[in-house]
RNA sequence: CGCGGGAUGGAGCAGCACGGCAGCUCGUCGGGCUCAUAACCCGAAGGUCGUAGGUUCAAAUCCUACUCCCGCAA
């Protein structure tokens, strides 16, 4: 078996950061590949009271006995590092720093993203939030070149799924960090033969978005129906602010009541909390008040702090 | 030592500044009304009030330590 040969052989640098890119990893380890470093981004003071929490990428490299760098300036750092490492392929996997030209040209046959989205469509940092708050049925995943520019490398291999009404960023990225288990796999199993096909990106049908701002998560009620649920699916932790407090919305869907924007309509154990839209009203279904776990807004609603005909503060 | 909120029947909350019968909204179970119901009426079960100490005739409430959860900021 060639193809099992070469697997223990090849030598792998992984990039990345964060759960989408742990998950690829973890694929990579229990398909046998031969990883033999992973570069992730230095620690954050993650939690509350300086506390560090390690990222779950730290935690998997730890606990599988991986060597693990956190270069401060990678392109500075770690090119003679990662050239003793003697790699033949870097897979990076949102790892959230610009790689410079002398880091990609590192490895013997190159560095390949897995990018979650149908490339060239939605590149840029956050294309499953971009996605689903665009109301997109269908996204996937993209292995390609990684390069200089912005997601524009050449393509490999693209796998495609739906984004069904229910979904929300967290079951889309754990889909798509499956789909992009299986993608990799398949690439680096027939790495030549992808590689001796690339398929350029129609740069008219590009479409770039932003990294998701800050105050992107507040919600303003003078938005449709449908814009506030998806954003709300795509962002997960949206908030609105009512008497001084903060409510994140986790999921929320289109209401058949009417009112006016902003107007609370319905606040019981019964019905819910419903809120005026711009064209209607949306039903909050999860919502989290400061200092609590998420939970359903039928049972908050219990606690009677929300008050029939109020309107929500804009901010 | 960055700032702050929280833990009370199955769920969500009130009660605590000033110690004195375990309360509210929902759910569950039983019964009733109804052509019928997720609606309405009547009734019941269910809690050593996060843990460990302390003060007191008496602690959910006051004091001390600890565990766990969360919001903000970075």
């Amino acid at each position: 078996m060639g193809r099992t040969r070469r697997r223990g052989l090849m030598r792998i640098v992984f990039f990345g950061t964060g759960e989408f890119s742990t998950t690829i990893l973890k694929g990579l380890i229990d398909n046998g590949f031969n990883v033999v470093g992973v570069v992730s981004q230095p620690d954050k003071v993650n939690g509350r009271n300086n506390k560090i929490t390690y990222s779950s990428i730290k935690s998997f490299c730890i606990k599988n006995n991986i060597q693990l760098y956190q270069f401060n300036k990678l392109n500075l750092e770690g090119e003679g590092v990662l050239k003793d490492l003697n790699p033949d392929v870097f897979i990076t996997a949102s790892y959230g720093q610009i790689i410079k030209q002398n880091i990609l040209d590192i490895p013997k046959l190159g560095t390949f993203n897995v990018h979650a989205s149908l490339l060239p469509k939605y590149r840029g940092s956050s294309p499953i939030q971009w996605a689903i708050m665009n109301g997109e049925k269908s996204t996937g995943v993209t292995i390609m070149r990684t390069e200089l520019g912005l997601d524009c490398g050449d393509m490999y291999l693209q796998r495609e799924i739906t984004i069904d009404d229910i979904d929300t960023s967290s079951s889309v990225f754990d889909k798509l960090a499956t789909l992009g288990v299986e993608c990799i796999v398949e690439f680096l199993n027939n790495i030549e033969s992808y590689i001796a096909h690339p398929i350029k990106q129609n740069e008219a049908d590009a479409t770039y978005f932003p990294m998701i701002k800050k105050e992107d998560y507040l919600l303003d009620f003078n938005s449709p129906s449908v814009v506030l649920c998806n954003k709300i699916r795509a962002l997960e932790n949206c908030y609105f602010m009512y008497n001084s407090a903060r409510y994140k919305v986790a999921f929320a869907s289109v209401s058949n009541r009417e009112g006016m924007p902003s107007e609370i309509l319905s606040c019981d154990g019964k019905n819910g909390l419903v809120i005026g839209t711009k064209d209607g009203a949306i039903e909050i279904l999860y919502i989290q008040p400061e200092g609590k776990q998420k939970m359903l807004a039928l049972s908050y609603m219990n606690a009677g702090k929300f008050k029939l005909g109020d309107i929500i503060e804009s901010i």
